[in-house]
DNA sequence: CAGCATTATTTACAAGTGTAATCATACATT
DNA sequence: AATGTATGATTACACTTGTAAATAATGCTG
């Protein structure tokens, strides 16, 4: 009997896109370990925004339109949490970045910072274990 | 006596953010290496974009009201020039994204591509000649 | 100089965004 | 059961963006 393996991986890939204040809200959803309720994403978002908890409704019910996150019953309140994986959506902002910024190329990426002076030693350290570590794997 | 120095600098930092769709039409302008009239733009964007010369227009006339771009006349046209500087630009983007989705480390970032096997044999190499010259200089 | 052609300026308009207030609804309490 | 209270849903509104049409202005041409 088949069955399916990735039934709750599906739809992780959002058609809307998800604006700047939207992404706030998500990247609570995604560092919470559970489903939050509205309060506390308010909360969460209360130390790096000044918004009116009304805002944060907003963004919520906005996400929920959009598919990126979903919301469970629990009594009178909601539990949110996150359907679209972070890492999709990663890749879909940085992959457009860096062709929109880069013409799609990392090393011109990184030398941009590297210009700007914006690379720590400790960057620098952890770029050449990274790069250690793909030369070994090819 | 003193004199200033850097002049024809100054005023190369936009206050207003620049839509993508601007962004379009200040690389055509970065790219030329002298002011350009409307219809050299438009020829110009006709390669990657399928947009009407008025959509153009419209996206000249907001850049020069954001002073990203300036205009001199020439008898009856305008020639077009970029005043904001591509790396100014690339440099707010570049560190806004990073910061957004990388919490403003480089080696993440890299990484992320990384595991998303975006990076050919090419780009590694390339990383690792910059990185190697870095070490050098520091 | 009158009209045509070219180019720039103004206006348009729907969708998305940031920001929030107000409305409605479902529980909890007296 | 009525009412207060918490919470979600609806409505609001100005600004930006993508996309473009309509209009105005300017110089060329007969």
């Amino acid at each position: 009997m088949i069955t399916l393996v990735n039934d709750a991986v599906m739809e992780d890939t959002i058609g809307a896109t998800i604006s700047e204040a939207e992404s706030y809200v998500m990247e609570v959803l995604w560092r919470a370990s559970a489903p939050l309720v509205a309060e506390q994403v308010i909360v969460a978002l209360s130390e790096t925004h000044r918004w009116q908890a009304a805002t944060i409704k907003t963004l919520l019910n906005r996400l929920l339109k959009k598919g990126a996150i979903a919301a469970q019953k629990d009594g009178r309140r909601f539990l949110y949490y996150a359907v679209l994986q972070r890492e999709k959506w990663l890749a879909r902002e940085s992959d457009g970045l860096l062709k929109r910024l880069f013409g799609g190329r990392i090393a011109p990426l990184v030398a941009h910072f590297s210009n700007q002076r914006k690379l720590s030693s400790t960057d620098i350290k952890e770029l050449r274990k990274l790069i250690d570590e793909l030369d070994d794997g090819k």
